[in-house]
DNA sequence: AAGACCCGCAACCGCAACTTG
DNA sequence: ACAAGTTGCGGTTGCGGGTCT
């Protein structure tokens, strides 16, 4: 209880079924407005912006609380950071059910782990074995916003001009020496975490996971990083980020038991492509690996039996 | 068993935009 | 036009539960 000028009181903190429900009678009565006046009635110590809060996050109906976001939600979630930047309210109401305050605490506790992961040295990362011994250390890969399919509205991030310019840069090692470590601000940097949108291969729809792996030598020019030619293979993908990065480690690490001559860079050209994709020198087939060109690669008729995605009024 | 640490979440705070008199 | 009140939004913090040492 906090005392006001005015010698009344203004409780804080967690709220308890009996104000719960005294909001909630509120409400039905006068409707979601007039959030001030429930003090001025008398009938909750609380200000209205508190009261406001509670309802919008708590009460309401249809809000899906307690309820994991799924990796659907997830994939909205960061294609929409990347669209509109840190509006969770416009965020949140393209998923139903989801409040802003859902999308911010999502996103932030998504970014700890990131930058966790991204940055802790091996070394530092026995803290963690008890609850995933899987990730030590991960290789970066870095993907600037121009190798993204994210449609991006004007003047959404002033970062984004600068790294446009920037050749699309993927940098991805089997060997640690390889590895090329970006800064933390960068990572920090949100489109820089967009991974699943950045690589939309992960998030295939279940119908193309059908398609049996690629062989090398087939005719298809196929540009594939390493772990999205093993992401084909016939087993169900999560496309869970967490996941993901755990199903990433776990072919490193099996890489890296491997002779050390095999790294896990893209295989060379002769074995891997064709036409355009044939290229030597780092730079080109860094630009192979976008997603646009991964799917350029194939027949395009082979997308005809996938369903489109749901506009975000049915989700 | 106890303390340290990590993590997710609820709630608060400050500010900006909007509304009303 | 202006001030006061209200609402909405994004950032931040603190608490409680779970896990590890």
């Amino acid at each position: 209880m906090e005392r006001q000028s005015d010698g009344t009181y203004i409780k804080k903190g967690p709220w308890t079924g009996e104000e719960d429900e005294v909001l909630m009678n509120y409400v039905k009565k006068y409707g979601p407005k007039g959030w001030s006046s429930i003090r001025s009635m008398g009938l909750l110590p609380r200000t209205g912006k508190s009261c406001r809060l509670r309802w919008v996050n708590k009460l309401r109906p249809n809000l899906k609380s307690g309820c994991k976001f799924s990796a659907e939600e997830e994939r909205v979630v960061i294609e929409l950071q990347a669209q509109y930047g840190n509006k969770w309210a416009k965020i949140a109401s393209h998923l139903s059910g989801r409040t802003d305050n859902d999308v911010k605490n999502f996103w932030s506790a998504r970014r700890k782990r990131l930058e966790r992961i991204l940055q802790t040295p091996t070394s530092k990362s026995n803290k963690n074995k008890g609850k995933d011994p899987v990730l030590h250390e991960m290789p970066i890969m870095e993907v600037t916003p121009s190798n993204c399919n994210v449609p991006l509205e004007q003047g959404s991030s002033s970062s984004h001009e600068d790294q446009s310019r920037k050749p699309p840069s993927i940098s991805f090692s089997g060997n640690s020496e390889d590895f090329r470590m970006v800064p933390l601000p960068d990572l920090i940097n949100p489109d820089l975490l967009n991974l699943e949108t950045c690589l939309p291969i992960l998030d295939i729809p279940q119908p193309l996971q059908m398609i049996p792996p690629v062989e090398p030598s087939m005719n298809y020019p196929v540009t594939l990083l390493p772990q999205l030619q093993l992401d084909l293979a016939p087993e169900p993908i999560d496309i869970n980020f967490m996941d993901m990065l755990k199903h990433q480690q776990q072919i490193v690490e099996s890489e890296e038991s491997k002779p050390k001559s095999l790294t896990l860079t893209r295989s060379p050209p002769s074995t891997v492509t064709k036409g355009k994709a044939q290229v030597g020198d780092k730079e080109d087939r860094r630009i192979l690996a976008t997603p646009d060109s991964f799917f350029d690669e194939f027949p395009t008729d082979m997308f005809d039996c996938l369903e489109p995605l749901p506009n975000s009024s049915e989700w």
